[in-house]
DNA sequence: ACCATGACGCACA
DNA sequence: ATGTGCGCCATGG
């Protein structure tokens, strides 16, 4: 039996931020959005240094827990969809499932659909 | 240790 | 309202 450490693991274990970032869209209630720059400020709070929403999304695109953590639930902060690793229809179609809708390539009624994480 | 990449955000024109 | 450019941060090679 090989130790762990001479196995090549195709699923790393996630860094501090990602397992933050997970934590924290984890708490975003199904029907609603949240936004990268949002969940950036609540990892600030946590201590990570702000303005990473760049670095949220790049954490949501490693996401090992797709779609167990809602990550589709994490939008731009002008209320367009930005990206998903499994393609922007597959994105719309989770939210549209969970009522929320989306218009143009824009969540409708953003800004009441937005929940700001903690 | 350095350079390149990316599911963002914001200011400007 | 739309398009372009620049800045920011965490990761991977």
């Amino acid at each position: 039996m090989a130790t762990r450490k001479n196995v090549k693991n195709d699923s790393p274990a996630p860094t501090e931020f990602q397992a933050a970032c997970y934590e924290i869209i984890s708490k975003v209630p199904t029907g609603s959005v949240t936004t990268y720059g949002a969940v950036a400020e609540a990892l600030a709070r946590r201590g990570f240094p702000s303005g990473a929403s760049r670095a949220v999304g790049n954490a949501m695109n490693r996401n090992p827990f797709a779609p167990k953590v809602p990550c589709h639930r994490v939008v731009c902060s002008d209320g367009t969809l930005g990206g998903y690793a499994g393609g922007a229809r597959k994105k719309i179609s989770l939210l549209e499932r969970e009522g929320v809708t989306v218009k143009a390539g824009r969540v409708a009624e953003f800004a009441t659909r937005f929940y700001s994480p903690n």
